[in-house]
RNA sequence: GCGGAAAUAGCUCAGUUGGUAGAGCAUUAGCUUCCCAAGCUGGGGGUCGCGAGUUCGAGUCUCGUUUUCCGCUCCA
C-alpha cells in the first residue's frame, strides 16, 4: 500500500472508532485542532503513564510535578521566546518565497561588511608588513563611506526591530533595494509579524491588565521550580525534574493531522548535573531514550537519530530521535544539553539566587541541564500508525478478506479485554456479564452480544483489543471459557478464575520497564 | 501565506444536457446462529460544507467563504 494512502486511511480509520476528532467538527472545524475520542484518551493515558512511570517510578532521583499553563510573562523574556519566537515576515510576489525581514537584511548588512573586509585585504596585500589595519579603517574613504552606511542602517534596523516597527522594516528593504535572492525582484508585501506564542489577558482590563502568554513549551515550569523541589525534595544533584502537560504554539502552518497542532501535550523531563558532566549524562539519556522507544517493538531499524549541525544559542549538544513515519523520518523526541542557560536567565532576571551547593566538591554552582523532550501526540500518531495493519484472512469457504487490526502493545491498548456470549440465550449473556465484574477493577472491559462472534472478533481487532474471552455452552458445564489472541487469532481453552493473571501478565507495564535496563 | 485538488447518510461512494437525493457497509429492534465480517424481517438517519448569484427550477453552472489533503514556504 501506497505510504499516502495508508496515512489517509489511517486518519480516517481514527475518526470512525473513536480515537481521533477534528475539533469543532459541527462548526466546520478549528484548524490544526483535534478532539482524542473515547479510545484515543485510554491509548493517550496508557502513552503518558509509560512515559510517567519509565521516570519517576524507576527513578528515585526524579520526581514529577505539574505546573500552571499561565506563568508570569517576564518568564518568557528570559527564556528568549518573546524575542525569538516573533519572526517579521515578508513574501516575494514573485518568487512565491517567504523570508524574515530581519534575516534578509542582516543578510545586507553582512554583504557591506565582505565589501569592507574586501578593500581591508587588498589595502594589506599592498602595503604588507607596514600596513596597519585600524589607520585604514579610519581614514580610508571607501570604508568609510561604506561603515557609515553599515552604522546608519544598523541602527536604524536595531531600532525598528526593538519597536517592532514593521513599516519601517518594510521600508528599510525599500530603501536599500534589497531583492528576493530567487526572483531577483523587490515586489514585496508588506512585513507581518508572526508570534508563535498566544497571548491573553489576566485581571481587568479597566485598571490595567497583564498579558499574559499560553506557554509554548512546558520546560520552563520546570526551571522556575527548581528551588522549590530541589530544597523541599531534599534533591542531590544529579536529579530529574518530569512534567506532562499542555502547550501552545501559533504555528503559521500546521498540518499532517496531528503530527503538528497548535494545542500539544508534552512530556519533559529535565535533568540537573554538575557543569562538566552534562555531556555524559547527555549521552546516557539518549540511549536510554531510544530504549524506551524500541521496548514498544515497532522495529528496531524504524527509529533513528539525528544529530543536530546547528545548535540552539542555548546548547551544546542537541540530538532528535526521529520515526519512520507513513510521511517519512519525523522527530518524536528531542534530547538537549541546554547548559546552564534556563537557570542563569531566571537568576538574572528574577534576582533570585539559583543554585546548588555541591557537598561533594564544597562549591556553590547553577547546575546544567540536560533535557529529554517528547510529544504525546507524536507518540500517539507513531504508535496508531504502527499499530495499523490490514491482513489478509481466507474464511472457511476459502473467501479472502480484509482485517483491519490495531496491533497496539497490550500494555497501551484502550480496551484490554472483550467477554462475549457466543449466542445471546441459554444463560450465557449472564456468565459473561458475571465475568466482567469480575475483572472490570482491573482492566477496561467491554461485553458484545451482538451480531456474529467473527464479526465482534473484527471490531474488537479494529479497536485494538488484545484478548477476547467467549462463554459458550462448555462455560456453564466446567467454568472455562476461550480466550483469543489479537495478533495470531488463536484460542485457548482456560478456566475463568485463571484470567485475571494471564492478562495481567501481558498487560502489566513491566514487560515493557524490563527492556530499559 | 501561495498554488493544485476535494467536500453528498457514521464510512466508502453514485447522482445523466440543471427537474424536489440513492446504494453498499455501519447503526438500531427482533428472528436465526456453538468460534472468525456481509442469513431473514422491520426501523432510524442527509436543508448535498456554508453564503450569495444566474434560472420557472441548482447536489449539478458562476462567485465568495470555511475545512481537509498534496506541493511550496515556515519550523529552538
Amino acid at each position: 500500500m501506497a505510504q499516502e494512502d495508508l496515512f489517509k486511511k489511517l486518519i480516517a480509520h481514527c475518526k470512525e472508532y473513536g480515537y481521533v476528532f477534528p475539533s469543532s467538527e459541527i462548526y466546520d472545524g478549528l484548524s490544526a485542532v483535534y478532539d482524542y475520542g473515547q479510545y484515543g484518551v485510554e491509548l493517550k493515558n496508557n502513552i503518558k503513564k509509560y512515559w510517567w512511570d519509565s521516570m519517576v517510578l524507576l527513578h528515585e532521583n526524579i520526581v514529577g510535578i505539574d505546573t500552571a499553563i499561565f506563568m508570569h510573562p517576564t518568564i518568557w523574556k528570559a527564556s528568549g521566546h518573546v524575542d525569538a519566537f516573533n519572526d517579521p515576515l515578508i513574501d516575494n510576489r514573485d518568487s512565491k518565497k517567504r523570508y524574515r525581514a530581519d534575516v534578509l537584511i542582516e543578510e545586507h548588512l553582512a554583504k557591506i561588511e565582505t565589501k569592507i573586509d574586501k578593500e581591508v585585504e587588498k589595502a594589506r596585500t599592498r602595503f604588507g608588513e607596514t600596513f596597519d589595519e585600524a589607520q585604514f579603517r579610519t581614514t580610508n574613504p571607501r570604508v568609510m563611506e561604506s561603515q557609515a552606511k553599515w552604522d546608519q542602517l544598523h541602527n536604524r534596523f536595531s531600532e525598528a526591530l526593538n519597536n517592532s516597527d514593521l513599516v519601517d522594516l518594510k521600508k528599510i528593504i525599500e530603501d536599500n533595494e534589497i531583492v528576493c535572492p530567487v526572483s531577483g525582484t523587490r515586489n514585496w508585501t508588506d512585513v507581518r509579524q508572526f508570534n508563535l506564542m498566544f497571548s491573553t489577558e489576566m485581571g481587568s482590563t479597566a485598571d490595567g491588565s497583564l498579558k499574559v502568554y499560553l506557554r509554548p513549551e512546558t520546560a520552563q515550569g520546570i526551571f522556575v521550580n527548581y528551588m522549590n523541589v530541589q530544597k523541599s525534595g531534599r534533591m542531590k544533584i544529579p536529579f530529574g525534574i518530569a512534567q506532562i502537560g499542555k502547550a501552545f504554539r501559533n504555528e503559521i502552518v500546521a498540518r499532517q493531522f496531528i503530527f503538528r497542532m497548535r494545542e500539544f501535550e508534552q512530556m519533559e523531563m529535565q535533568f540537573f548535573v554538575r557543569p562538566g558532566t552534562e555531556l555524559e549524562w547527555f549521552e546516557r539519556w539518549k540511549e536510554l531514550r531510544i530504549k524506551w522507544h524500541r521496548a514498544l517493538g515497532f522495529g528496531h531499524d524504524n527509529y533513528r537519530f539525528h544529530v543536530h549541525e546547528k545548535l540552539a544559542h542555548y546548547a551544546n549538544a542537541a540530538v532528535d530521535i526521529e520515526f519512520r513515519f507513513p510521511f517519512g523520518f519525523k522527530e518524536v523526541e528531542g534530547i538537549h544539553s541546554r547548559t546552564d542557560y534556563d537557570l542563569s536567565q531566571h537568576q538574572k532576571f528574577s534576582g533570585k539566587k539559583i543554585q546548588y551547593f555541591d557537598p561533594e566538591i564544597n562549591e556553590s554552582y547553577v547546575p546544567f541541564v540536560v533535557e529529554t523532550s517528547i510529544g504525546v501526540d507524536r507518540m500517539f500518531l507513531q504508535i496508531i500508525s504502527s499499530a495499523y495493519h490490514e491482513e489478509e484472512v481466507v474464511d472457511a469457504n476459502g473467501q479472502k478478506d480484509t482485517r483491519v487490526v490495531l496491533k497496539l502493545p497490550a500494555p497501551l491498548a484502550p480496551v484490554k479485554l472483550a467477554v462475549m456470549p457466543l449466542i445471546k440465550k441459554d444463560g450465557l449473556p449472564e456468565i459473561a456479564r458475571g465475568i466482567i465484574d469480575e475483572l472490570k477493577f482491573d482492566f477496561n472491559c467491554q461485553y458484545d452480544e451482538k451480531d456474529s462472534i467473527g464479526k465482534r472478533y473484527r471490531r474488537q481487532d479494529a479497536i485494538g483489543t488484545p484478548f477476547c474471552v467467549t462463554v459458550d455452552h462448555q462455560t456453564a458445564a466446567d467454568n472455562t471459557v476461550t480466550i483469543r489472541f489479537r495478533d495470531t487469532m488463536l484460542q485457548e481453552r482456560v478456566e475463568i478464575s485463571k484470567l485475571r493473571d494471564i492478562i495481567f501478565d501481558q498487560v502489566n507495564f513491566r514487560n515493557l520497564f524490563n527492556q530499559l535496563k
